[in-house]
DNA sequence: ATCGTTCGTTGCACGAGGCGGAACAAATTT
DNA sequence: AAATTTGTTCCGCCTCGTGCAACGAACGAT
């Protein structure tokens, strides 16, 4: 199931899966959980009181959901980001003027999540969602943010958790993927074909903090017939690295 | 420390309470935390690992804390709300309106949660922020809810929760506060002095689904001085009162 | 209405495993 | 170099999380 846990706590652990149950379910009956995560209904019957006391799950008449203080916990998580007041309005910013899908990624433990993003006007049925998270091989804005990462941090990501594919075009070969990192350090954004979903193409660029770490990545992406020629080429990579300039224009003084 | 609960994991119940303490102790180390919630080093440790395993905490150089895995959980259970897109954008459009803070408050389990808030460009010092959870008598938001519930319902909440204070202000005696909330449903709108926070004043509109039920509250807040006079007692009611009739159109056809 | 079925909930007894304490190691301080 | 203080690991006790089974309630079908 995982990788050999150090030293783990076999309770917490179940806890965990029946909420990742209760999250891939939506919203979800007991007996289904206990069904899902292969426990005696009992067993998760105790679990998600125990959640619900604390408003961790919320019953609906017939169904468990996840609850609202998630939402807490994770707002905060998201706040301790210095920047993370300026990567909201920038998101928002760069999302009314191309209507297309923008986000800002962050990375945290080897993996990329979205703490901001706007879907645009145009609406594109991407699945990404605030709190997402991704591999950073297999999106425009994880490889922007993977190809400035120190050497040596990146193969230990690279080596933890290997190259799977999301879609056929999915980067899946090292020698291939770090070939695209040079690219995309020498051009200062990264391009995505389909790497991530298909049907969808991304632009994204690297936001540097006054040290010159990387800090995240702001991401345009949209359906294959709006990115295209001149506008995918040209036009917005140029939106989306002068709109990264703004943002670390504004928080350089923070 | 908490009433009397049901049937409930020992073990799940000290995991919460860590990630309590990182939350209150905001980033912390974790001999701090196990001061903090009383149990040993070894138990702490051995939680925050497991935690730590499925991103739910992240390390830094020196200190644990809550990992961006809140945030997935958090915006899927936001997302559950089927007017959450609208509501975002209406919280959106009056803060470009006023300026002031301005949130969209919904009830899970008696408690009220912002699930949208938009600080304005006055950036009024409150502490509401997306995910933060107040009692339904302590603030304009939380009345116009409470006001709209079935009369059973709201009084089952107000026997659960009782009337702690929050400022000087807050409405501690429930004839007064029932007053209120005939005020309040007659009325069509609430209002708030200080009930929550010192210095600030607050508007709030119920918000309904097609059924006639309460599904949140829209609030506008903001510093004393600039709310009084006709501003507040009938510019910002009519504009939150519209916002919300404009937001329930569109969730209508949903 | 009555019987079956499936749901959530509660007791019970067993033994896995969560617990604290101490020993250890590594990093900082005096 | 000695002394604190940090995170980590080991170990044995006994709590307490677990599965099973029994119970009751709510449907649905005959």
């Amino acid at each position: 199931m995982r990788e050999p846990t150090g030293d783990t706590i076999k309770s917490d652990e179940t806890l965990l899966e029946i909420l990742e149950a209760l999250h891939s379910l939506d919203e979800s009956t007991l007996t289904a959980i206990a069904d899902e995560v292969d426990v005696s209904k009992s067993t998760v019957h105790r679990h998600l009181e125990t959640l619900r006391a604390r408003r961790f799950v919320s019953k609906g008449d017939e169904e468990y959901r996840l609850g609202l203080e998630f939402l807490r916990f994770g707002g905060a998580a998201r706040e301790r980001y210095p920047f993370h007041r300026q990567s909201k309005s920038i998101v928002q910013q760069v999302a009314d003027q191309t209507g297309e899908f923008v986000g800002f990624l962050v990375e945290e433990q080897g993996v990329g999540t979205f703490i901001y993003c706007e879907m645009g006007t145009e609406g594109v049925p991407s699945e990404a969602k605030v709190g997402q998270n991704l591999l950073l091989h297999q999106s425009a804005s994880g490889k922007a943010i993977l190809a400035h990462l120190p050497a040596e941090r990146r193969s230990r990501i690279l080596d933890q958790y290997g190259l799977p594919p999301r879609t056929d075009e999915t980067l899946t070969d090292r020698a291939t993927l770090l070939d695209d990192l040079d690219e995309i350090r020498e051009r200062g954004y990264a391009f995505a074909h389909e790497e991530y979903t298909d049907g969808l193409r991304a632009v994204a660029a690297p936001a540097f903090d006054a040290d010159g770490t990387v800090i995240g990545s702001l991401v345009v992406a949209g359906p294959i017939h709006r990115m295209r020629g001149e506008r995918f080429e040209t036009d917005l990579p140029e939106l989306v690295t002068g709109a990264v300039k703004e943002f670390q224009l504004t928080i350089s003084y923070a």
